[in-house]
DNA sequence: TATTGTTATACTCTATAACTATA
DNA sequence: TATAGTTATAGAGTATAACAATA
């Protein structure tokens, strides 16, 4: 019944591409992007932040933040602020559309986990994340040894 | 136990993410790139084909198609040969190194599997699937009605 | 000297629109 | 008239390297 591994890793990353596309759905409306959209989420995560911790975080050079950090000064969703202490820094900050574009997202993706997890048994879907727990280490640990 | 349900779509994500990242790798060391290997992969799906079909199953657009046929042959990776029956047409077709990558692509798509997911007991694994299925069900069926 | 951010330059992927050759 | 592919143009994301201001 099990097909075979192949066939769960294939499905693994359809449910993720399917789950990108919706994002783009969002994004779509928002007028943002994918990539400022990933700078948003991070900088809701660690509040306003240095363009290098953007970077760092983003995994990502400093010189492709200053573009995007460019566009989301121009379509309004942060403002460069100088840093407090450090004068060659800047402190990108979020503005109150950019706090809202950073909700948004953040509940449609509570939503979506909800729609897409919530009829799962509990006990499935325990195991369910026990084996993600133990394939991401798996994962981990295979990389590890590659480098 | 179960975390919470946005805790495990944000696994799911982290694996497909980590699965990316494990292609990258792949494609640094054999000179490809994402998009050229995903139309590569195509290829070695269905076989010969035309441009038009390459961007139907990409969902790109056919210009777009042809720069990354430019590409493909510029590496020898396929050439552009006339189609039998109608003079329009051209059937984008694997070289031999084009089918050697594809067939490394195939081989290492299989061992990470394997590596991932050879481990787990068949009768979680078997409900690993279940669950994926039902959450992509779920979500094909969201989406068609959001539209 | 080292770090932060920017300017300069370039490559890849992507899209739309107009065009050529063929059906 | 419709289809297959290309040229022209443009925008987004990414990178490296050189540079300015500041630490």
């Amino acid at each position: 019944m099990p097909s075979n591994l192949t066939t769960v890793l294939d499905k693994v990353l359809e449910l993720s591409n399917l789950v990108s596309a919706d994002l783009d759905q969002f994004l779509a409306d928002s007028g943002l992007t994918t990539a400022r959209v990933h700078l948003l989420w991070v900088l809701g995560l660690s509040g306003p932040s240095t363009q290098q911790s953007l970077a760092a975080a983003l995994d990502v050079t400093p010189r492709n933040v200053t573009g995007l950090v460019d566009a989301l000064v121009e379509s309004g969703h942060v403002t460069r602020e100088p840093h407090p202490t450090d004068r060659r820094a800047i402190l990108v900050t979020p503005t109150k559309p950019g706090k809202k574009a950073i909700d948004q997202l953040r509940a449609s993706h509570t939503e979506l986990a909800q729609v897409l997890f919530g009829d799962v048994p509990a006990r499935r879907l325990a195991m369910f994340e026990k084996t993600l727990d133990e394939t991401i280490t798996t994962f981990a640990r295979l990389m590890k040894e590659e480098s």
